[in-house]
RNA sequence: GCUGGAAUCGUCUAGUGGCAAUGACAAGAGACUGUAAAUCUCUCGCCUUCGGGCUUCGUAGGUUCGAGUCCUACUUCCAGCA
């Protein structure tokens, strides 16, 4: 079983210790979207630098390239990307529902290739098999997320990640047994949507399986998910941890879910906003391609101490956008790394100090006037 | 000086009698949430009550219902010959 441990508990949020076979994470923690095994644009030098505790990589991706077999070749997802620290992999669930041309029936999901057209099935076994491969510390099961306002397709495809979470945690067990490993963990996922009746069944259903922890899938808004996550946070146990899936663009995403009981995140768009030049700062985000800061020689933003902020300024940023240098989108990647990483240690280290609350007002406040 | 050729939005460019005029770049703005994202969208002559109105394709004339497109002259540039 993981091994978590709680410090402190503030109603549902909650400040912990994740301890895996790679190190401890400290929670509620950001964990970097590493998704073919590198966070774009950056080193995990510089991601180690600004404060990354935690990688997640995609299993449908490493899946086509360069192949999981591979990765357990090099020893292991860690060992293969040089990030000798805590990871995660996703299933490959998300990709049944971004992706086109995907067949979905109860044995699992038929995908081509992204990248040559190749076709190939991924099941609920396959999917441990690949990340036992991959050899990441925590496992997602393999899900199916819908976003639909149908209730009944909703509830569909809830049904199906259980029957589907009841294969992964099966093949999970005999993966560790048959390899006499006890190293890997595997978390549930809860669906359920925009219905919190579904939510809980969903959070009661997975709770009772025998997992090391907790994804919350299907989330696309920040609009009703506090409640959505109290209903789900108060079923499932408290000692196991909660990972959030995919939210954190808005600095809001990661208050409320540190607030109502999650302990981990993971979001792409920090990053991938960082490459389209929409930086954070305390007072929101902004362009820095825009004309305004063309020739604004001051920092992106002062009171960060981030390698970016620390030597450079709007108007080198400016430019360095501007004529579409490679550096632009490195300095703007590790900035908003590290601002979203930096923003959830600062939540940890309110919680611990009982100042949760007016962290967050204030916080919230200056972001969104 | 002669003979060809060329002049269209900030730049390059499409255009061969129905045109406010093609495409690219540049410029201006927006989007992005378990990454098919170094991506995508919108604006880009002026005005507008969003119906439309007005002024544009080197300059000035002309032919035509209608000219960026055909004709004449001029200006500038390019190539070749002197």
């Amino acid at each position: 079983m993981l091994k978590f441990e709680i410090e402190k508990k503030s109603g549902l949020a909650r400040a912990g210790i994740i301890h895996t076979p790679h190190g401890d994470i400290k929670t509620p923690a950001f964990v970097g979207a590493a998704t073919r095994a590198t966070v774009k644009a950056l080193t995990m030098k510089e991601m180690r630098e600004l404060g990354s505790q935690a990688i997640l990589a995609n299993t449908y991706h490493l899946l086509l390239a360069p192949g999981t077999d591979l990765i357990k070749k090099a020893g292991g997802l860690a060992e293969f990307s040089s990030w000798h620290g805590p990871t995660f992999t996703d299933s490959g669930g998300f990709q049944i529902f971004s992706l086109p041309d995907v067949k979905i029936t109860e044995n699992g999901a038929k995908f081509k290739s992204h990248i040559n057209g190749d076709k190939f099935e991924m099941t609920p076994e396959s999917s441990m098999q690949a990340q036992w491969a991959i050899g990441a510390d925590i496992h997602m099961a393999f899900d199916q997320l819908a976003r639909s306002e149908n209730k009944k397709d909703m509830e569909e495809a809830m049904h199906r990640t259980h029957r589907w979470l009841d294969r992964c945690v099966e093949e999970h067990h005999r993966l560790l047994k048959s390899n006499a490993c006890s190293e890997q963990y595997l978390y549930a996922v809860v669906q359920g949507g925009t219905f919190n009746d579904l939510r809980a069944e969903s959070a009661k259903y997975s709770a009772a399986k025998d997992v090391d922890g907790f994804g919350i899938g299907g989330v696309f808004v920040a609009d009703g998910m506090a409640e959505m996550l109290q209903t789900v946070n108060n079923i499932l146990p408290e000692n196991k941890p909660r990972h959030l899936l995919g939210m954190g663009q808005e600095p809001i995403d990661l208050i409320l879910g540190a607030e109502n009981g999650c302990d981990t995140f993971d979001c792409v768009a920090p990053t991938r906003m960082a490459r389209n030049g929409s930086l954070y700062t305390l007072d929101g985000r902004i362009n820095i391609k825009n004309a305004k800061y063309k020739d604004d020689f001051t920092p992106l933003m002062p009171e960060c101490d981030c390698e970016c902020c620390k030597n450079y300024n709007k108007a080198y940023l400016h430019h360095l956008f501007k004529t579409d240098e490679i550096t632009a989108k490195v300095l703007a990647s590790i900035h908003n790394e590290h601002f979203v990483v930096k923003l959830v240690d600062n939540i940890r280290e309110s919680i611990m100090n009982d100042t949760f609350e007016k962290y967050k007002n204030e916080f919230l406040k200056r972001y969104y006037k």
